[in-house]
DNA sequence: CTTTTTGCAAATCTTTTGCAGGCGA
DNA sequence: TCGCCTGCAAAAGATTTGCAAAAAG
């Protein structure tokens, strides 16, 4: 079953580092400001957009280490990569396990909004009936944003 | 509204050629060439792939202009471009305007099978409620097929 | 004949890898 | 202390661009 429909909430640096730190990762210095970037972005951000954050700051972060944070918090199941196919992949935080949500796009700004609705149960089990197993989706809207119009 | 759940038909060099020339596009040897290799791949397929299939042949195409081919048919709405996250683009030709699927992935061996149901509607109209225009919309399911279990 | 298109080379952009020194627990 | 992490340099992979020659209509 998806659980979709339900907001980000409650999530702060320490639980967050807790998660990281379950995952057998040690808590740099690094992963601290990253952990700090992804959660004051409410949108999902690539690796050069968190690099430029890091500009003008004299604890400049290496894009590599950027990447190679990303990474590993991916495969811890903290962040998720998303794209959405113009070249670059984004990233934002993994809510509780579970949970789940999409994307609307403007085609225009790129300016991305979370989706809260799912309802992809008959979709997902006409999958499986094709002899699929760990069946996941992605659904993702595009349009032109009433600011770009 | 999205029509869906056709299959692909009645489809010909002769009917292609001729939606590239109304495109204002001449009709090359290596447009031909093309349209043949994406009339008779069933999935989509790769600027790579594409390339790959001209090796042994004495005609071979120069990868930079399969891209630019792609490119220009997809600007005159002949093809799609497909992004499934692995970082490579894949095209299939787009049937008549209007029809639309959606692609199941193999998470192991990234076969692509097409879906042919869709039943959006609800998701579009919520979409366009919160202000966006010229709402589209992907999606795609992601597991491991029968041949890789 | 005029404009579009191709081929080759080189550039660009995003992401990854190798390796030595640095830092966290 | 010990092994995981980071920074720097360089590589890798996909896609794009510049330019002169070739082909299409």
């Amino acid at each position: 079953m998806t659980k979709c429909g339900q907001e980000r909430k409650n999530i702060d640096i320490e639980s967050l580092s807790e998660r990281v730190r379950k995952a057998g990762m040690k808590i740099t210095q690094q992963r601290h400001q990253l952990l700090k970037i992804l959660l004051n972005h409410p949108d999902p951000i690539s690796a050069d957009e968190i690099f430029r954050k890091f500009d003008n700051k004299s604890e400049g972060m290496d894009l590599v280490t950027i990447y190679r944070i990303l990474k590993k918090f991916e495969e811890a199941g903290l962040v998720s990569r998303l794209e959405f196919g113009d070249g670059v992949a984004r990233f934002e935080l993994t809510l509780e396990s579970g949970h789940h949500h999409h994307h609307v796009i403007c085609r225009q700004c790129q300016r991305v909004e979370p989706l809260h609705i799912c309802d992809l149960e008959q979709h997902m089990k006409m999958v499986e009936a094709m002899g699929y197993k760990q069946v996941s989706h992605r659904l993702d809207f595009f349009g032109i944003c009433s600011r770009c119009q």
